[in-house]
RNA sequence: AGGCCCGUAGCCUAGAUUGGAUUAAGGCGUCAGCUUGCGGAGCUGGAGAUCGGGAGUUCAAGUCUCUCCGGGCCUGCCA
């Protein structure tokens, strides 16, 4: 993540399959670190110190806005128009983007303005239900040794060499294999790293290519289970390092990239024994009509891509905001009595598995084309859809008098011998084979498609199999257990897929 | 120009590992029904697809190969 303003849906989309994953190679007993690697320096950090020192925005938003939100809008985005008029401020950045890269009273500086947009952004991703163990910051890299180390191994295998002439003269470099590019720069003329060189260092640190590098100390005192690295003495002694696999989750625009990254690790990694992988997932677009709600120019496009600098996106927080509105009325037409507290909760929870749900149940090779009206819909294929599904089950189980009974079920064939019954238990019957089909193809997706189809069928029983009116007792007790175990498999999707589950909605 | 990805009813999307019982599935939309029945955020049924075009491999292709067409992305001393 960039710290310099609010996620926006794309962040969601990754945000989302990362989470997902994660629960499930934790399920099937994987051990793994969550990280999130920080890009806390260059460009679109040195726009918001040039923002708050230089051109007279305030250290703090005027009303109750989120942090993140008021620097990705209020300042990033200006502050980029502001250049066109104002060429004083480019130079500014100049001198900032320098200070960033050496010990200096900015650098320190930005280290807390972007601590506190950090902190925004991970309340933002802890109500999405998602929760890191580890956030790596770029800087670190930057001031790391794990540079120098990766350095002189590239060079001592001749992968990078120093350009002396033409147009990339003064450069470190990698000569690119493919047609008609340019090679890549890895250090620049002037010294600095790029994007690529960072990104190298880090993903040699996750398979051990390079020792630890980093010390690490808890990053908020009110959480602390989550780390982070630093390049401080610290007492912490754990390390991350030397990881057997690294999945890297970046969008697919980033493949090259990755592809190249990859090559060079291999050259390292002779016994082949570690792994390095980048699982590409597509963007998130807007859709013509929701650009054109958030005051986006649309022009004849029927897609419009996001972009953060021009202020052409969409927040991930207000998103959920407009979901939970809809869903708060939707909810207390419903349920009248309940108190304000439960409605409200009750709708942030479905609120979130509807958004959830929304950007997982696509593959990952699928662009996305974001469409708020769409998001907004309760029915069919959705998150409150599931939802509704578990609470019937539940209602059933809770007005059920007796507990179904295993050892009762004497004659499965007569008691469960409706078509619709056999498909919903031959369907249950699939959950570890799937799920472990899901992990191996790293897809959330087929988790997702499979528990609704589970509850299509189970709401298909709901509808022609009576349960608590079946007068035949073993009939009955035969699908209060198949209810059960419904209840049973939906809650351990549910946990997969980071959706709460609620008794009643 | 080169590289990567996508193309399945009006729209969106499944169809994995391993080509095979699928009469190509689901959702939205559309048409017709279902409530003195465990929650109608539901269910049942209808209409709607020669799976982008073509060729090939095979007893068998939405799925594999080639080719063409359409769309997207990448090819920065930005990240």
């Amino acid at each position: 993540m960039n710290p310099n303003k609010a996620l926006h849906i794309g962040h969601a989309r990754n945000l989302f399959i990362g989470d997902t994953l994660a629960r499930m190679l934790r399920f099937t007993g994987h051990d793994l670190t969550v990280m999130n690697y920080i890009d806390d320096s260059g460009l679109q950090v040195a726009d918001i110190i040039v923002g708050m020192k230089y051109a007279g925005f305030n250290e703090k938003p005027e009303n109750d806005m989120k942090f993140d939100e008021y620097a990705g809008d209020k300042i990033y985005v200006k502050i980029n128009e502001l250049y066109e008029t104002r060429k004083e401020l480019v130079e500014k950045r100049e001198y900032v983007l320098k200070q960033l890269e050496k010990k200096s009273e900015i650098r320190q500086y930005a280290k807390e303005i972007t601590n506190k947009i950090l902190k925004a952004q991970l309340e933002t991703a802890k109500r999405l239900g998602a929760e890191y163990d580890l956030l790596v910051f770029e800087s670190d890299i930057i001031f790391s040794d794990g540079w120098k180390e990766i350095f002189e191994k590239m060079k001592d295998e001749n992968i990078i060499k120093l350009e002396k002439e033409g147009k990339l003269s003064g450069a470190w470099i990698i000569k690119t294999t493919f047609k008609n590019e340019t090679d890549k720069v890895i250090i620049r003329s002037d010294g600095t790293s790029t994007y690529i060189a960072k990104d190298i260092v880090l993903a040699a640190w996750k398979i051990g290519i390079i020792d630890e590098i980093f010390n690490y100390e808890v990053f908020d005192s009110q959480n602390n289970k989550l780390l982070s690295s630093t390049l401080n003495k610290t007492d912490n002694k754990t390390k991350f390092t030397n990881n057997s696999k690294a999945i890297t989750l970046i969008d697919a625009r980033q493949s090259r990239l990755q592809k190249i990254i990859k090559e060079i690790l291999n050259r390292f990694n002779e016994n082949e024994d570690r792994t390095y992988e980048h699982l590409s997932y597509e963007i998130v677009s807007l859709s013509k009509g929701t650009a054109e709600t958030l005051g986006i120019k649309t022009e004849d496009k029927k897609i419009i891509q996001m972009s953060g600098r021009k202020g052409m996106y969409i927040n991930v927080d207000n998103t959920l905001n407009i979901i939970k509105n809809k869903v708060y009325e939707e909810t207390k037409l419903r349920n009248s009595k309940e108190n304000e507290d439960w409605i409200r909760n009750t709708a942030e929870i479905i609120s979130v598995a509807s958004f959830r749900y929304e950007l997982l149940k696509n593959d990952l090779d699928k662009i996305i084309i974001f469409d708020l009206e769409d998001s907004l819909r309760l029915d069919g294929e959705t998150g409150p859809y599931l939802l509704y599904t578990f609470a019937r089950a539940t209602s059933i189980l809770e007005k059920a008098k007796d507990q179904p009974k295993i050892e009762f079920i004497e004659d499965i064939h007569r008691n469960l011998s409706l078509k619709h019954e056999i498909e919903l238990i031959k369907n249950m019957s699939k959950i570890d084979l799937i799920i472990e089909e899901s992990v191996i193809n790293m897809s959330p997706m087929r988790i997702a498609k499979f528990t609704y189809n589970l509850c299509n069928l189970f709401n298909s029983f709901y509808e022609k199999s009576p349960v608590l009116r079946e007068e035949d007792k073993d009939i009955m007790n035969a699908r209060l257990h198949l209810v059960n175990s419904f209840r049973d498999s939906l809650e351990i999707l549910f946990n997969l897929l980071g959706i709460e589950y609620l008794k009643r909605i």
